[in-house]
DNA sequence: TATAAGTGATACCAAATAGTATCATAAGGG
DNA sequence: CCCTTATGATACTATTTGGTATCACTTATA
């Protein structure tokens, strides 16, 4: 599941330094202080949450934001939008109880 | 951080229940095929997210959603919301160029 | 064709996780 | 007051996780 990649930090900065260029193993490992073998342990684990995508360039691997894998981790919090409205019904009704 | 009391997707379905009840812990294990211990460390690590929150009510403690917690945790993913405008702007750019 | 550059893969390790079993503690009820 | 109910806390275990070190493989390039 997506959320297990999204649990860790690197990870997470990983996915922000994506979001503005697409990027080879190494200039992500670049940005951590970890050895590359680490970074692409991460990029594994991000690319089996489906939120990265991989695209060979002859000997080099181009690793890119997959859009589509984060809404759909972003969707499982729509289950708390009905609760959000529910709250807000209740506390309207509350608050017409009060006007009567 | 909050992301990390998400990774567990017994925790995911514990914030689902609470989004429909408040529930006892007592209430909460019977959901589920675990000790009440286990399900213990759990509402822990959800406590710890910011994710519920707990009041005392005599002999038990009653485990509320906490909708701001999920908030915060939602608003990390705002980090893409511009990034995702930014690929549209780019592509409405480039349809603009097609059009001419 | 050597050789360097970029990556993949594996063995190994310490620490964190998720679970159990068990005991201690606090609060209602008869 | 006892006893039950509801929970807290701790020790222990197997598995997962995040990291390193190391070697193999593929692709440009001098």
């Amino acid at each position: 599941m997506g959320f297990r990649a999204l649990a860790d930090p690197t990870r997470r900065s990983i996915l922000q330094l994506l979001a503005n260029n697409d990027m080879t193993i190494a200039e992500v490992a670049d940005n951590f202080q970890m050895t590359r073998a680490a970074v692409k342990k991460h990029l594994t684990i991000l690319r089996e949450g489906n939120l990265i995508s991989v695209q060979a360039e002859g000997r080099s691997r181009l690793n890119s934001l997959n859009t589509d894998g984060l809404k759909k981790v972003m969707s499982w919090f729509d289950y708390f939008d009905a609760f959000w409205d529910e709250r807000l019904n209740t506390l309207k009704t509350e608050i017409e109880k009060d006007m009567q």
